[in-house]
DNA sequence: ATGGTTGATGGTCAA
């Protein structure tokens, strides 16, 4: 099973390039975030006919949003919702295979003191919530994975320069403790880093406000793939599409591709 | 220290 996990800013603007994505890395299941579009808007026939006829889609005015496009069953489809808020943040599918969670953590906004800053209390509390729901609700027997935008670059190797990133929001040691914290809840396994070795850099994201991204590579991992225990086997090639940043109008983040031997 | 760009939207907000 071929995964794909991508922060598409906006659905029907890129679909083109997500038809272009799907040539490039042939998934099985894509997991978009920001789709920034309400659910009767949604390209749903466009999708299908991009050969994924099991589609779920979770949706909003402008912000947010997430969706699973699959060649296989979904089942028992739940967008769960965090800190009193339906902002449409998380969709939860069952296939076969595993239990597949697609996640959109809020970026933070600029100050990183949640004194200071309502959204990056918000986004703690958001990495609180979820941490202590995944470990009431699942064991690290379940056979899972979970993909998405967590907007946190836990490595020193995750950004271009770890010293200049340790005040910047994604990057914080508030936000990396609480990432760590929920990585620990089920002994979730960092495919991207099984395969890809933690003493490489390794980015999916640039800012568009960073000028010659490509020579300057101020990027930073903020995209991520974690299976359970029982899945890590199973982790075959995993591909950051680094050129999709070159395409015409892109997002600023890559789709990331990894396979599962199962 | 600051400003830089993009998308949805229809003046700003979020990233």
């Amino acid at each position: 099973m071929r995964v794909v996990t991508w922060n598409i800013n906006s659905v029907r603007l890129r679909f083109d390039l997500l038809a272009k994505v799907v040539d490039t890395l042939a998934p099985d299941v894509i997991c978009l975030q920001e789709i920034k579009v309400v659910d009767e808007l949604f390209p749903a026939d466009a999708c299908k006919s991009l050969g994924f006829p099991h589609i779920a889609f979770h949706g909003m005015k402008g912000y947010n949003g997430v969706a699973i496009l699959s060649k296989y069953p979904l089942r028992d489809v739940q967008t769960p919702s965090w800190c009193g808020r339906d902002d449409r943040r998380h969709m939860v599918a069952r296939l076969d295979q595993a239990e597949i969670h697609c996640l959109y953590v809020p970026a933070g906004g600029d100050i990183p003191d949640p004194d200071q800053n309502d959204k990056f209390a918000h986004k703690l509390d958001f990495l609180r919530q979820v941490t202590d729901w995944l470990a009431d609700t699942y064991t690290p027997q379940d056979k899972l994975v979970l993909v998405g935008d967590l907007n946190i670059a836990p490595l020193e190797t995750d950004v271009w320069s770890h010293k200049q990133l340790l005040k910047v929001v994604s990057h914080t040691p508030v936000e990396v403790e609480l990432l760590n914290r929920m990585q620990a809840s089920l002994n979730w396994v960092d495919s991207m880093r099984q395969v890809i070795p933690p003493s490489e850099k390794l980015f999916t994201w640039w800012s568009y406000r960073s000028p010659d991204w490509q020579k300057n590579d101020r990027g930073r991992r903020l995209d991520h793939v974690w299976v359970t225990p029982p899945l890590a086997e199973a982790v075959g090639e995993v591909r950051v599409l680094r050129e999709a940043r070159s395409w015409e109008q892109p997002s600023d983040h890559v789709p990331v591709l990894v396979e599962l031997k199962i």
